[in-house]
DNA sequence: CTTGACCTTCCCATCGCTGGAAGCCTGACT
DNA sequence: AGTCAGGCTTCCAGCGATGGGAAGGTCAAG
């Protein structure tokens, strides 16, 4: 099978096989003397494997573990499992960071006119005060000041 | 004001105002003779501006666009609220698509034992049919195949 | 033998930063 | 006056996961 098959069959582009190739999380497949990449079943099958743990947003770090977990006949469902919880656990942050920006933006939105007059509460919140997550855990910046002499300049 | 004491002032660090301005996003401010940039108070309130709109996580482009509506006095707040509304749809979007991701994790972790045995539906759902994302609209994929000629090989 | 679909490698772009290196500038202290 | 820290400058490279394209080799069908 060449990699245009490949990809057709694993649902991965080939630029993306040769790219994991590269990164290392594929093995290299056999080559034609042309030098054409072959790919067995079980290649395709892994490729496949790869293309779904990418539907559910793993890291192609996370997806090398699984995959490893994965051919491992011996493996603890446990690994498997706390690599998906802490999985799960991003996901829920990075909706949650989202969600709280909607939410403070559709604040906003709700108190803007919108019709042709300049004055708009959006703009001046954004200029005025620090915007406020509605539901983030506090956004403490470290106040990092160690060293700051003053400059008259 | 010199680069650093403006990074500090509007929360904004010095590598990203360096950023912001080799972008386009902000003009060039004055130079010492030694080259060093200095910032007004008006160059720093609208780094303030923002970095309280990349906070709500409008794009750079995005951002231009609201710095451009918030100089000009004349500007229809029906743009803003536009501008605002289409980035809460973006948000939603992509909120959603990463819970849909956790709910279909959380359905195959929910069927994992997670202990030292080697059976795991989280593995074998990976390797045997397509992911269904529970609350995703079709994600159809184009299924291009214009001109595939087998190969023998 | 030509055509054209496929394959190869290589480099560049995305997006929003972050980090580092090499070197200059400033100002405070010795 | 000299030294030293800690600013500042530019440039270059990387992240993560992909897409796009150029330049060229290969393969099979017409």
């Amino acid at each position: 099978m060449n990699i245009g098959q490949a990809a057709e069959a694993s649902g991965v582009s080939a630029k993306m096989i040769r790219h994991y190739e590269a990164v290392g999380l594929v093995p290299a497949p056999n080559r034609t003397d042309a030098g054409y990449r072959q790919y067995t079943g079980a290649e395709v099958h892994t490729l496949h494997f790869i293309r779904r743990s990418r539907d559910l947003g793993f890291s192609i770090q996370q997806i090398g573990e699984l995959v490893g977990l994965w051919r491992d006949r011996k493996r603890p469902s446990r690994q498997v499992k706390a690599l998906a919880q802490a999985h799960i656990l991003e996901l829920e942050q990075k909706a949650q960071e989202l969600l709280a920006m909607k939410a403070t933006l559709e604040h906003l939105v709700h108190c803007c006119h919108g019709d042709g007059r300049p004055e708009c509460p959006i703009l001046e919140k954004l200029e005025e005060e620090d915007v406020q997550h509605h539901s983030a855990e506090g956004a403490h910046r470290p106040a990092k000041r160690p060293g700051l002499r003053q400059r008259k300049n």
